[in-house]
DNA sequence: TCTCCATTTCGTTATCTGGCGAAATATACA
DNA sequence: TGTATATTTCGCCAGATAACGAAATGGAGA
């Protein structure tokens, strides 16, 4: 019960949401995401840890940058559910369109370390 | 957005979330929603407010009840969706299983004008 | 080793949320 | 009309949440 209240939780967050959009595409690290959201690093950290927490997103370290990728689809299918179910949510949606347009133009070594 | 942010709010709280499971089983009125969850009656009216105001479910004046049920599956199939979603991450669960067990077993007529 | 930089953790603050009881509203029935 | 009952609305409080900046952590490369 907990657990299921817990993984809505994480989907109840605008920026957290846009992150799982934004992951969609390829795999990013935290300044990437810092990049589109304009929001603190820690504050973005904070939003990942929370969506790992519930298994939506896994991350792999890359030197000195973390990748964080959407969770592999496992014998529960949570992952594939959530967000085909998210996909449909945000057919049209502006943000996340213009999220996903920015993702796909940024390239990380311009981004980080400015 | 905000809007799909607000869907996912409203699934966030456990007991709106067995408000949900419940209402699978049969229409029900508020009191007998508060014998079930042993909560202040302001506080559950407010629970099916706000899963009101993102179309989960509907009200229907019966006398001096209101009748909540789940919404009727329109061309978005939101709720079926959202239920379906619910019914494989609730397999197994004993609270959820002891709501709909009482739900089952009570009798509005008996319950309400404690 | 030392420095740089990406990330996380910590401490603080403002706002949101869920809970309650009391008062207001609405309907059935005497 | 008056009373009883179901529900909603209001005001309040305690705890949760999202944001920030500063400090701590960890890996890369000089």
């Amino acid at each position: 019960m907990r657990q299921v209240s817990n993984l809505y939780k994480a989907l109840s967050d605008q920026n957290r949401l846009r992150i799982l959009m934004m992951l969609k595409d390829k795999p990013m690290c935290v300044c990437e995401i810092v990049n589109v959201l304009q929001l603190a690093n820690s504050t973005v950290s904070k939003h990942l840890s929370i969506l790992r927490n519930v298994d939506l997103i896994m991350d792999e370290k890359d030197g000195r940058w973390v990748n964080y990728r959407l969770a592999q689809s496992d014998e529960s299918d949570l992952i594939d559910n959530v967000m085909s179910q998210l996909n449909s949510l945000f057919i049209g949606d502006e943000t996340i369109n213009k999220d996903r347009q920015a993702v796909r133009e940024a390239d990380r070594h311009q981004i980080c370390a400015s």
